[in-house]
This record gives structure tokens, sequence and C-alpha cells, in this order.
RNA sequence: GCCAGAGUGGUGAAAUUGGCAAACACAAUCGACUCAAAAUCGAUCGCCGAAAGGCUUGCGGGUUCAAGUCCCGCCUCUGGCACCA
């Protein structure tokens, strides 16, 4: 009752966010121009793909960003490109379409116009003039086009390699389509399949595609993207140097020369560590390597292969396993020898016996690799389980202790009583050191064998009570007293747990210089860095794990591991060659691996990860590749004046599974004319995937509707690159890598200006369920925007979603929080009673003048803060900090409450900086000021660092480092003064009774910072 | 296993270069208004303590007048990669 009356309407969202909708699209204050006066932005989302299922509130989070940053930049003067778009073909529409038997066309252009709808009532600026759609022929053509020239240039080729297979979508699938051994779309696990293909050659790219993500311009990186994104590119690309090898083929004992081929003489390998050569035990070929069948079926070779049917038996049950089988790292190691066929080292002329295993991949490098156990992981397992030799030849760099190449293979033990809680080690006499029991393993001994061999001869320990293997074998050096030199060991650990009443002193061999003697846990740590230490890491291990073990610390080796004096074995690092041969033992194994190379006569080459792209799908719904198969000219481009090649209708579009495409049954649409000899000829059934579209989408909003090329030169000069590119993470290494593949190409061919496509990339955090799982149909916790905008309004969900939080970072969803972003447009709506409504018609240069006369101190405060709240907003919205421009604009709010008149000029420049974020209440409130034009098209606030500057800080005291109290001061005061005043405080001296002062630090505006004795 | 990133109240979070930790919100509690409720407005709101005061940014150390921020060690979580020789 006693509530203030407001003289304009309640806020209500439902009447005036449609309102504005029409308004902005009827007066087209969006359209994109391209206007040489003004400077570009182009700001673009990731486009979606219109799944039946509709938008969630997740969704639009990344529109709205680029929504507030396309409105700012408008303001700010620039001629904005603001598109939105629809990436429609591929899988997901044609399973949904098949599940609601309608054809996926339609379903298509229904989800597209209720997404439209969706969008629609959020209130973006988009141009949809522009608009784009993957499965408009109109659009394809140009995608069909990009294609044949891929083609002319030899980067498009038909393969007949086996590729990953998805039984349940019946297509192939690109290596990025892979996720874990699964489809990435349906989860179910991949099959390898031989089909006939295309393929796109992207490695030719990899270098370009690799280094221009570092790549500088004028002095600046070009790119500005997100560290994660750009390691996972680098990862995805894989690239890494090392040597192709030729290992010369010798079956029973004979050299293959008289074989056909060339290539059956030898086998290549490809290694990253030439270096590890003389380490070589053996040669593994995958089991799909070439080698294996041409050997297995060779004349010569043929009944010398003295296993054959073991052979081509596991050759067989590696082809039956599924990707996720084959490439688990954890799982045990398989393989078969291929006995009769020995490989020769090429630099030192040994045999090794030859391997088949499927932990050696076909698909890199040469599909067969040399092994050294001692100096790999995956060879060492393989080693260890079929007890294949293992052959040091780099010791790691423990200083100046290289100087021997000497190794042994032993056990270290240590006996442990626990009645006495002590350990034992072993005192020496001349000179004095303290050792632990250890030595080094005999013939056909195990590690354990050795360590109860020696426990007994050096301790006299014979009866143990159980024994604790500890951890794994570990590399490291150690002193020899008798021969004065530094040795180097791999051992194995040990605990022995023993009663030490039971041990008769001089139950061992008769040792004079040395005494068993037992000593507790720090102790022993004690001798360690008095003697210990001296004698080499291999005691060092033992003292620490001694002590660890005590303090139950000591449950792994990697608890040991942790030491830089410590290696594990395998030893996989670089080091000092050992066992290598005078020309290159005692040398550094990074500095050797190109002499060692060039030396037998092997290449140094580059190899990379990245395949090349698997392109075709043999599914309906995509985009046909413009290729004809002629009986006579083989495969004919379909001529470029006959593009689009329109997919045509077809009755039943579910896939067959044979490797065919359905559109292979239309047998009108396929058989045509060769356009080269006018014979015969059939059309390429299968279709693109569901990337191709979507790798050069962006470059067609710059000029969607033209009919001669796939986007105007001028234009493309005018608008690319695109400033700010805005999507999920989940793009990292597909989309993004896909598209900056082909704008490369683009580039290449003179269709683009431009190396790379996107210059800022920003991704953005889902939007969680409010129970923290992923927003999705089957958890029921979907919340759809068209409720959230019915209940709160567009602009109040917009505020919300900037304000959640980071915007990368992954937030729930929480209803109840909404709330507060009403809220604050009701304040803003409600300060519109403030202000002083000076008639429109007042001249502007009167109201100046007024404004001028009217400097109170309330407008100076609300002036502050508003020029304040513009450096803010401008420099958050600009480095996409939404949260907390919003929370600026809210302490704006919140200050300018407390003034009881407001200035039409102070509530213009606050609607100005609250637009981009809820541009519909901004612009009614600007409207009932008087303004005839949209706020969206005024210009942005500018900061002014005079209006913002406060006349007194309140600034904190500190005594001690504890905060005592604050303390109100002018921005001329002098330091001196500031010091009189400070200790002048009650609430300070109470802290300095009985103290001397030592130092005061003023560090001005920020703190005073007392310091006593 | 490897490589990133993160860890701050009941919750989402904030904190330019090392300079008053918890801004801004949500929730909660109390009060005003109301027949009542909602809405709105006002107050309280890190923990311990009656207070003075003490403690507090995952844990343990260190540097500094001053550490969420820098250094060393550890724990946990999230994401990416993972038999790539």
């Amino acid at each position: 009752m006693k509530k203030p009356v407001s003289k304009f309407a309640v806020y209500n969202p439902a009447k005036i966010e449609p309102k504005w909708q029409k308004k902005w699209a009827s007066t087209k204050i969006f359209a994109s121009k391209e206007d040489s006066k003004k400077p570009k932005f182009y700001v673009l989302d990731m486009f979606p793909y219109p799944s039946g299922e509709g938008l969630h509130v997740g969704h639009p989070k990344g529109y709205i960003a680029t929504d507030v940053v396309a409105r700012m930049k408008r303001m700010k003067g620039y001629s904005i490109l603001h598109p939105m778009g629809f990436d429609a073909f591929g899988l997901p529409a044609e399973n949904y379409a098949l599940k609601t038997k309608t054809h996926p066309a339609i379903a298509t252009k229904k989800n597209v116009e209720r997404f439209k709808e969706q969008l629609h009532i959020l209130g973006f600026d988009y141009d949809w003039s522009r608009e784009v759609n993957t499965t408009d022929p109109n659009f394809y053509r140009w995608t069909q086009w990009i294609f044949l020239q891929m083609w002319k240039k030899g980067l498009a080729y038909e393969s007949f390699e086996p590729i990953n297979w998805c039984p349940s979508c019946k297509t192939g699938l690109a290596n990025e389509d892979v996720e874990d051994g699964r489809c990435e779309r349906c989860g179910t696990p991949v099959e390898k399949k031989p089909l006939r293909q295309w393929v796109l050659k992207i490695t030719d790219y990899a270098e370009r595609l690799l280094a221009d993500l570092d790549i500088f311009d004028n002095d600046k990186p070009l790119l500005d993207w997100p560290a994660s994104i750009v390691k996972s590119q680098k990862d995805w690309i894989g690239k890494s140097e090392g040597a192709l090898l030729k290992f010369e083929l010798k079956i029973d004992g004979v050299k293959i020369s008289g074989a056909k081929s060339d290539h059956i003489k030898n086998i290549e390998v490809f290694t990253t560590r030439p270096d590890t050569l003389f380490g070589v035990t053996y040669v593994v070929l995958a089991p799909e390597h070439k080698l294996v069948s041409e050997l297995l079926n060779n004349a010569v070779s043929n009944n010398l292969i003295t296993n054959r049917k073991e052979v081509e038996s596991y050759i067989t049950r590696t082809k039956t396993e599924t990707e996720i089988e084959r490439t688990d790292a954890q799982k045990e190691k398989t393989g078969v020898e291929l006995k009769g066929v020995k490989a020769v080292n090429p630099v030192n002329g040994e045999e090794v016996p030859v391997w088949i295993a499927d932990y050696v991949l076909a698909d890199y490098g040469t599909g067969a690799v040399m092994a050294v156990p001692a100096h790999d992981e995956r060879d060492w397992q393989f080693a260890k389980k079929f007890g294949l030799p293992i052959k040091h030849v780099i010791v790691p760099n423990f200083g100046e202790r290289n100087n021997t190449a000497e190794l042994v293979d032993g056990s270290v033990v240590v006996a442990f009583d626990p009645a006495i809680q002590k350990y034992t080690c072993l005192h020496w006499k001349n000179p004095e050191r303290y050792t632990i029991v250890s030595g080094g393993r005999e013939k056909g001994e195990n590690y354990e064998e050795t360590a109860k061999r020696e426990i007994l001869e050096e301790a006299g320990i014979k009866e143990v009570k159980s024994w604790h293997q500890l951890g794994e074998t570990l590399f490291a050096s150690y002193w020899n007293e008798s021969k004065k030199k530094y040795k180097f060991a791999t051992s194995m650990q040990y605990l022995a747990v023993v009663d030490s009443s039971k041990i008769v002193a001089h139950n061992r061999e008769e040792h004079e210089n040395f005494d068993v003697e037992w000593k507790s846990a720090e102790e022993i740590l004690g001798l360690f860095d008095k003697y210990i230490s001296k004698s080499g890491h291999l005691y060092e291990i033992m003292a620490r794990a001694v002590y660890l073990l005590h303090e139950k610390k000591l449950d792994t080796t990697s608890n040991l591991r942790k030491f830089d004096f410590i290696k594990s074995v395998p030893f996989i690092e670089s080091g000092t060659l050992i066992n290598s041969g005078t020309q290159f033992d005692g040398r550094n194994s990074e500095e050797i691996k190109k002499e060692i190379t060039t030396s037998v006569g092997g290449q140094w080459v580059t190899k990379y990860k990245l395949r090349d792209w698997v392109f075709s799908r043999q599914r309906y719904w995509g985009e046909p590749i413009p290729l004809i198969h002629c009986e006579k000219c083989g495969v004919v481009a379909v001529p470029e004046k006959d593009l689009p090649i329109k997919l045509p209708d077809v009755k039943s579009y579910e896939p067959t599974g044979t490797g065919e495409s359905p559109l292979a049954a239309i047998s009108k649409w396929v058989n045509v004319k060769c356009p080269e000899c006018g014979g015969k000829g059939k059309r390429e059934t299968n279709t693109m995937p569901q990337w191709a579209g979507s790798s050069w989408y962006y470059l067609r909003y710059e000029d969607p509707k033209n009919k001669r090329a796939l986007v105007d030169p001028k234009k493309e000069k005018y608008w690319s690159p695109i400033d700010l590119y805005v999507g999920g993470a989940e793009h990292a290494t597909r989309h993004l890598i896909y598209s900056r593949f082909w704008h490369k190409f683009l580039y290449d061919i003179g269709s683009v200006s431009t190396i790379e496509p996107f210059i800022k990339l920003q991704h953005v955090g889902l939007i969680m369920g409010e129970d923290g799982r992923k927003m999705s149909k089957r958890f029921g916790n979907v919340v759809n925007p068209d409720d959230v905008v019915k209940t709160y309004g567009a602009d109040s969900m917009r505020v919300y979603e900037m304000f959640m939080g980071p915007f990368d970072q992954q937030i729930s969803w929480s209803t109840a929080s909404i709330i507060g972003a009403r809220r604050f447009i009701e304040r803003v709506w409600k300060l519109m009673d403030k202000v002083e409504m000076r008639s429109a018609e007042v001249s502007r240069g009167r109201e100046l003048g007024l404004a001028k006369r009217s400097q109170t101190d309330e407008r100076l405060a609300a002036l502050r803060v508003l020029h304040k709240a513009i450096k803010k907003v401008t420099n958050d919205i600009e480095a996409l900090r939404f949260n907390t421009a919003i929370s600026t604009l809210m302490i704006t709010v919140n200050e300018i409450e407390k003034v009881p008149t407001l200035t039409r000029e102070d509530f213009e420049t606050l609607l100005k900086l609250l637009a981009p974020f809820a541009p519909h209440v901004a612009d009614e409130l600007w409207s009932n000021l008087g303004n005839k034009k949209s706020v969206h098209i005024s210009s942005w606030p500018v900061f002014d660092p005079k209006t913002a500057e406060d006349s007194t800080t309140t600034i904190g005291v500190q005594v001690n480092g504890k905060v005592r109290a604050t303390l109100k001061i002018g921005l001329e005061i002098s330091e001196n003064e500031i010091k009189t005043q400070v200790q002048a405080l009650p609430e300070v001296k109470k802290w300095l009774t009985g103290k001397e002062v030592k130092k005061i630090i003023v560090i001005k505006g920020k703190i005073i910072s007392i310091v006593t004795n």
C-alpha cells in the first residue's frame, strides 16, 4: 500500500521480449555489411547439430557469450558478422530417421525449425539472411567442389586397406571417430575391415598443422587458443623423428638373396632409439605385415618355417580381436616366433630371432620394430614373458660414475627382526664403511635364490620367517672397494623377516674384514649419510627403503623411483652407451643417434601418428562423392558444371552392411555416362562423413548466396579470419583439425587469404544437470530453455548463464539461483523511477549546461561508480570473463540505488553496459527514456580515468602481519603523514605498547605494514 | 602410466604485479509489511569463543614486513593421451 507506485509499467518480459525481437528483425539493425570504413569482427559459434530433442539450457551458453561480445563490439563501432546455421548431415539424423520412420530430410527440416524457434526467443542478434545448412544442395555443391579440387591435386585417393568399421552403424570410420576402440557415436567396439574407401591425405599437411599452431605474426602468436587444445592437437599429430634401419634376413642360415622382390631380403624397422641398436635381441613384425604372408608363401621359405601352423593360427587369432582387446596396454603380451628365420643386426652382424606380435601396430612406422628389452617397456615385458635375452647398452648419467661399463645383475637383501625392531647391515673394518648384503646372480639363479644365498653367506642367516620383495628391478650404481671402481647394477630388493636370537654369529663363511650389525631404521639412515652414500647408490636405495618401510611409506617401487639416483628397469631414458663397441662406448645416447644411423646405412626420417582421413561412409545421409567410375577411363571427376550431385530420393535408406551405401541400389542414379569418353559409368555411391560440411561452413557465411564461387574473394578478404570462435572442447582433435586442414588446402589453391581460420578460440564449459550429471533425457534432468524463458524471461536466463561461473568451466544448473538474475533486472527496471526526466525537447547544449551545474556529490558518486564499471565490464567482456562483468553491474546497481535521483545520461550509460547481456530490457528502458533508435546501435561508453578516481581510500593497517585497523586517507597525503597518523590510531597503539617499531612499510593505496621487534 | 588443469564458506564463486580472503549472488535464519502467503524491504550469515581474541584458501614445510597467489614435498579430483617403437 505504501509501496511506491512506479510511473512505468511492471516489468513483464513476456510482453517486451517478443516486441523487441520483432523490432530488431524488421529494422534489420543486425544485418552484416562489408563496410570498408569500419573495422570488422567475425564472431562465430560452432553451429549445432539439429537433433530431435531440441535445445536444453546448456546449448545456448556459448551462443549467449558470442551474442554479448558481438553486441558490445557493434556498439564499439565494428562491422559484425555473427551468423548461425545447421550441421545436419550425418549418422544421428539418419539413425533418428530410421527409428521414427521419417525421411531424414523431413526430420531435419522439422528439427531445424524447432531449433530456430528456441534460438529466437533468446533474442540473439544473428543475421538470419546468412543462415547455412550443410544439407542444402546449394551449400553442399561447394563441399563437393572442394573434394574435387582435392582429388585433382591427388589429396583424395582410393584405398583398400583395412579400416575401422562400426558393425552397428554399418559404416567405415575415421581414426578420429574412434574413442577407446569404440564407435564415437554408438559405443560399439570397432572392427577392422578391408574395404574400398576414399581417403584424404591429411598427413601431407601434418607438418603445417603442427607448426602453425605456434606460428608468429608480427612478434605475436597468431593463434590465441587454450593451451589444452593446442596440446591435444600436437599429441594427435604426434610427430616423432627417428631412423629407418634395415635388418637382412637369413633363412636357415642362408641369406635370401634369391628372393624375387627386393624387400623380402630385409626387414625395415622404424625406431626413435637407434642409439640402442647394440641392445637388439629380437625383431618383431605386426601380424598384418606383408612380409609375414610373403615369407609363409614364398617358395624359398615355405618349408623352412618350421612352425608354420602355429604362426598361422596366431595371425588368425589376432584378427578376431577387437581394437579394444588389441590395443589394451595392460593386457599380457602375446606373440609367436617365426622359426627358421633370423634377422641380422646391421651394426654387429648378430643374428636375432624374428617374432610376430600384436603389440606392434601395422599402420605406424614400418609395421616392424627392433626390440631392445633393456630399454623399452613393451619389449621388456615381451622378453620377460618369452624368456628372450636382455642386453643393457645404456646406463644412466650418474655424473663421474660413468667411467665404467661393468654391469652386475643381482639382489640386495636386508634382514629385519621385529622383536628388536632392527635391521642388518655390514660393518667393514678397512677402510671403515657400511654396506648391505648384496651379490650378483650366479648362473641359473633367480633373484630370490641369490638373495637367500647371499644372506646366508654374508650374514649367516639361515632361518627366515618370511621374504618380501620390495618393488621391482631397479637400476643403480655401487662402489666396489676391492676393485676400486664404481659398477652399475640392476637389482631386486628383498626384506627377510627373521628372529635374530636364533642366529649364530659365525654360522657363515669366514669374513675377517666385516661384521654383521643390527641397527634401527634411523641408525641406518644416519649411516647412509656418513658412509653408505660414499659406497654408491645401490646401498642408498636400501637405506632409504629400510627407513621408508619403517615409516610405512613404502608400498610400491614408485616410492623408490622418486629418488633421482634410482632408475627403473627397463631404463628407457637417454644416458651413456655401454657394450656398444669401441666407437660408441662411453658416448651420450642422444648425440650418437644420427651417427649410428648413418653408420649402418639407415635413414633419418619423421613420422606422425596422424593417419590419413578415411572419408567415405557407407550411409545414405551425407554428401554424395562427385566421382564416376568408368569402365574405360577409371575414376573420373564429375564436371564442375554438373555440381551439385544431389542426394537422390530413395525408398530404403537403411544401411546395407555390405560395404556399399544404400545409394548403390538406385540404378537410375548410379548408371551414368562417363563424362570423358561417353561410355558406361557408375557413380561413386559412398557418401561423405558428417565432418565434411563443418570443415568449411564458416567461409560460406561470408557470402552465403554466391553461385559462382564458394566465397567471393573480396568478401572473404573483408571478413576472414574468424576473430572469435566459441564451442565445445570435444572438437579439439576432429572438427578443429579437419577444418584447419581444409582451410590450408583452400589457401593453397587460392580460395582463401589466411593460413589459419580461427584466431581466437574459446571453449564453453558444459552446463550439467542439477544432479551433477550430464543433461540427458536418460537421466530426466533436462531443463528446457523455453520453460525458463516463460518463467523468468530471456534476459534473466542470459544474465544467469553468464553469471553462473567462469565461462569455460563446467557448472551444474541451479533453478533456485536464476531468481538472482531476475531480481537484478527488476532492480534496474525500478531505477527508472529515479531518473530525472528532463524533457526530450530540451536542447542538447542546454542539457549539458544543466548537467554541469548539477554536479552534486551524489552525481559525482554515481559517475565514479559508473566509470569504474565501464572499465571493468569492457575488459571483462573482451576477456570473456562474463561472470565478473555481471557482478560489476550488480555492484553498480546496488550503489546507484542509494542515490535519490539519477540523471538520464547516467542511466543511459548503465543501460549501454547492460545491453549486451539483457538486450530486451535495455532497449525497452532506453526507448522509455525517449530514444528513437535502438540502444544496440548506440555507442559504447568511454572510460574516463579522472571521473572514476576516488578522492579518499581506505587502506588496511597491519601490525606484524596481522590486520589491526583501517585508515581512511586522502590521495595527496605524504608517506610521513601516513606513518604518523597510523601510529596514533587506538587500535594500532594497543599492539605497539611495550614494543619498538622497527619498520613501517607503506604501499600506496594498498596497505601499511608495521613491523616491531 | 604420461601430460594438462583444478582444490577457497551450506552452494555457485571473487580476489590486476605477492598487499585488508570470502566481492557478487543463491540458500538459510530473524525482523518489517500482510488477515495470511507470495513478492518486496531491512538485518545476520567462514570456524572456535560469552568476550577479548584466536584460527581459516586440500595437507606438510619454506621464502617474505606480507602468501589463495612464489618455491619444495605430498594427497585428492577432473580432463586429455595412452602398446605410436
